[in-house]
DNA sequence: TCGCATACATAAGCAGATGATATAAGTGTC
DNA sequence: GACACTTATATCATCTGCTTATGTATGCGA
């Protein structure tokens, strides 16, 4: 495989699940938060800020604007005063799981039309790539 | 495989590419306006607004940017007065095919790591998932 | 040729990002 | 234990890219 080929196929996987990922009343970033903290449970604003590839007052935004919509919550940590814990709340995991289900919908219906093969080939990959996701972010996705 | 999967693995694939893809002074919808003029050939302002599903005057703000930078460039239709087509320039080519080659090579990074068979899988899904991507996006990409 | 539809441009406003800087809490040194 | 230094988060001013609403020019059918 050409690594070209890579990049360009994954561009592209990357420009479908733009489209497919509607509303878009909810910034990309704000929901890939939401899903590291619920993967990885609780973490640091600044850490959050690392993960995300956004600077520290832009992930101080987020979350407040997350907290307004109570999908996240803020809590002290009892060992540093200076911390601030980002954690989910049951409403920022219920909103989650409400989009996935829409987003799985709009796949399964584009899956549906393709050969057996290339679902098999599809599903077979799946593993893979979620180890070369890990690879490539450094493990701490 | 279970829908859910699919879409919780492709998502965390997007995730990555936007974290693999800096520098950032370019939008990713411009880019992706590039790739599709790229791909396609020249097309009118509103075929590439429903493309990257954006609003009509977002897409003339972004069209006149691109333009401005010299990476694409409106032309007359002769068949038609009141229509505006756009198509990439060669900066914008060899711009795009910079961006790609760094990302291939983020991307080799992390696949270089990974084991054999991982490297196959996803090799072998490729083109499945390009298929999957035609089929998601009604055939227009 | 009049009226409506279509294609694009312009304008005003907002969300979400940035960099610089302030505040508050912890840490180390003497 | 007081000082300077570092770390974690918040605040401020600003920018970019999007939105909706509206304007303008061209095309087309009755």
């Amino acid at each position: 495989m050409n690594e070209l080929e890579l990049a360009t196929g994954l561009m592209r996987v990357r420009t479908m699940m733009r489209l497919l990922d509607f509303p878009r009343d909810r910034s990309f970033t704000s929901m890939s938060t939401l899903g590291h903290l619920e993967r990885g449970g609780p973490r640091r604003l600044t850490e959050l800020a690392e993960l995300e590839g956004v600077t520290q007052p832009a992930m101080t935004q987020l979350v407040s604007r997350l907290e307004r919509e109570e999908l996240a919550e803020r809590r002290p940590d009892p060992e540093d005063g200076r911390v601030v814990l980002v954690a989910i709340t049951q409403q920022g995991r219920d909103e989650l799981a409400r989009r996935r289900e829409a987003l799985a919908k709009r796949l399964a219906d584009a899956m549906a039309e393709l050969p057996e093969a290339d679902k098999a080939a599809i599903a077979a990959a799946l593993p893979a790539l979620d180890r070369l996701v890990t690879r490539a972010l450094g493990g701490n996705i």
